[in-house]
DNA sequence: TTGTTAGACTTACATAGGTTAAGCAGACTT
DNA sequence: AAGTCTGCTTAACCTATGTAAGTCTAACAA
């Protein structure tokens, strides 16, 4: 529905957001004019959990996309937690795997080349999407552009644009405009040093028996 | 009283841990051998929270000096957290400044030149441990090796040193060994772009009033 | 039709930072 | 006291990535 901010860095923040359809991304000033970004929503994912901790948000999120959201008032998701347990038990889960994200993002930034960058971040977005499952040949939409993508990974657009020409030489990828096809995925997986044990599939800590009884 | 790891990627973890004393270092590896790290904890900080969300861990926490830490069975923290709300709300928080810090360390290797990387760090360092306010003449002790501050912040231990030469050059900092004095505070945090803003200092939401009686 | 814009794409060139190697100092062993 | 280790330091060289500038296309507006 809205399109650009969600949320500016410096708010008062007093809701927290389900994102029911598109993409949104937070972002953070270095204060020096360059723009990275830090994060990734997509589809279901909540936005904005540590306004139940925190006054003022460190970073902006906006709109990638045309998206849907749910804007939820703190004090209700904070009555709801504490009459249904589980709930905030989710939540908790919810906020350990984006830290977890966030962690292998600055893996990523701070230890691997142009390449694997690259290579690495398509992997999240097509994992996180279930992209990966669905018909190759089918592909699916990367809603960013080069630069934004080098905002993400720490390159320039120019460099960006390079690496992806690279993957699709070594036969890795095929693109048209924002479409990305995995040509072979296992390759690519490879070449990221991509494993998605830090998304945390499956099983997580079932929440505590709460005996309220 | 321990040394080395405290936690190991990969680990099933059923214990919470708060650092009494010494410096502790989270660390990944990026799949070719690099290591990364990814946080750092000082003297007051719980260790593993995630813990009470997610069943295995993403990531090494390794000691980075003598340390003396309290481990707590994660039954007892989710009882005590289930019995005072309070005290889950501050564990809360506690996480979620720890997931600023890791968005500002995105911001920091993805945004940032080596100088400018190399001096944030130093001052995120400094205003965790209250040392700036302390008496400068005096500084402070950085419990690592260049190697370290390099894994840290995406640079090679010899451009560490090429910086930390450079920020001296400067005036902007004395040093000796590990030894680190601030002697140009506002220039070395102007050089950084640094704002304690994402650390959250002073107040946070307060705990929602859980109206058991 | 023409203009305007945003983004993909390319080339030529510049440089920050990586690599390798070596010397040196302090701490610890034997 | 000789040997070994780790970490700091410096220098020479190299390359991955950034910078600047331009072309091309698609979308859109007047």
């Amino acid at each position: 529905m809205a399109s650009g901010y969600l949320v500016r860095q410096g708010d008062r923040c007093d809701t927290v957001s389900v994102l029911l359809d598109g993409y949104c991304y937070g972002q953070k000033d270095d204060g020096e004019g360059n723009c990275q970004i830090v994060s990734l929503a997509i589809s279901g994912d909540v936005i904005g959990l540590e306004h139940l901790y925190l006054l003022t948000t460190d970073h902006n999120v906006r709109a990638l996309t045309t998206v849907d959201v749910a804007m939820i008032p703190l004090s209700a998701v904070q009555q709801l937690s504490a009459s249904r347990p589980a709930i905030a038990h989710a939540l908790g889960i919810h906020q350990a795997i984006n830290h977890a994200i966030a962690r292998e993002w600055i893996v990523n930034i701070g230890a691997r080349d142009g390449l694997r960058r690259v290579a690495h971040f398509l992997c999240e977005f097509a994992v996180r999407c279930d992209a990966w499952r669905s018909d190759t040949a089918a592909g699916y939409e990367l809603p960013m552009s080069q630069e934004q993508i080098g905002q993400a990974t720490g390159l320039t657009a120019v460099h960006v644009n390079r690496m992806l020409k690279t993957l699709h030489a070594a036969g890795l990828i095929e693109r048209s405009w924002r479409n990305v096809v995995f040509s072979n995925w296992e390759g690519l997986r490879d070449v990221a040093c991509f494993s998605s044990d830090y998304l945390h599939p499956g099983r997580q800590v079932p929440a505590p028996g709460y005996r309220t009884v």
